[in-house]
DNA sequence: CAACTAACGCAACTAAGTTGCATTAATTAA
DNA sequence: TTAATTAATGCAACTTAGTTGCGTTAGTTG
């Protein structure tokens, strides 16, 4: 079940996704929100934003939990399967729109696949 | 620096990768080995081990620190570039050879790419 | 066997993420 | 418009992976 009532929060959170394209760390939204709500409220809002459909999640290179906006995506299906690009040098993260081919593996099924690209983006390059 | 003496703890952990051909995720190491060695003990070797090309190491799918085996690589080169297939049901981890093609990405280098493949294993299907 | 010091154990710490519960505020019906 | 309902919030306390500092132990070398 994911959000019900527009709150505060929610509609403080949607507005940082709204603003930047990029990905957002959770840690880095506690940081930027830490005055304006409690950091278990932005778990539970991201974690009901998933849910819905109107973002998505994913582990950058630290295993710490990302969030960006998903395209396309409703509560029931969620198809963003495509890769995350982390820059070494500033941290940031972007969705990329490219496919990577999956290949098939003999004797084993696949249904998610987490890839994480890392190396220097086009500002710090 | 990696490995000079070779300890007690040096020889537990290697034994543990000598004789399971899949990868080990520390919490695992942790709690076969704790009566015998240190946690500490264990994260220093692994490190170290890593660095010596004796391991690689890599993110599960809840962002917990996992190693296996390396193929070919020294403490100069670690060429082990590969995905990694994770059971949903057991939990099991393993080293796939498969290769995947990581696109050229405009305006970005791409140096280092993680890839978490999840499913269902030979066993559990 | 003695000296040197890498490696170890321990305890205390850090930080991401979670849980339980009392309180607050968004929504709905009167 | 207000009162009742309950989803959502804040807070404090907790859990757990991983780290750090330091005194002690035990490989290695001469």
């Amino acid at each position: 079940m994911g959000i019900l009532r527009k709150t505060k929060s929610v509609k403080l959170l949607v507005d940082e996704f709204e603003k930047h394209s990029t990905a957002i760390s959770v840690i880095a939204l506690i940081e930027r929100l830490h005055l304006k709500m409690n950091k278990t409220t932005i778990y539970r809002v991201l974690d009901k934003l998933e849910d819905d459909g109107f973002l998505h999640s994913f582990l950058g290179k630290n295993g710490h939990k990302w969030y960006a906006k998903c395209s396309g995506c409703s509560s029931d299906v969620h198809h963003d399967v495509h890769p995350h690009f982390q820059c070494s040098d500033c941290g940031k993260v972007d969705c990329l729109s490219t496919d990577v081919l999956i290949p098939t593996i003999p004797n084993r099924t696949v249904d998610v696949s987490q890839i994480l690209l890392q190396g220097t983006c086009e500002e710090c390059l």
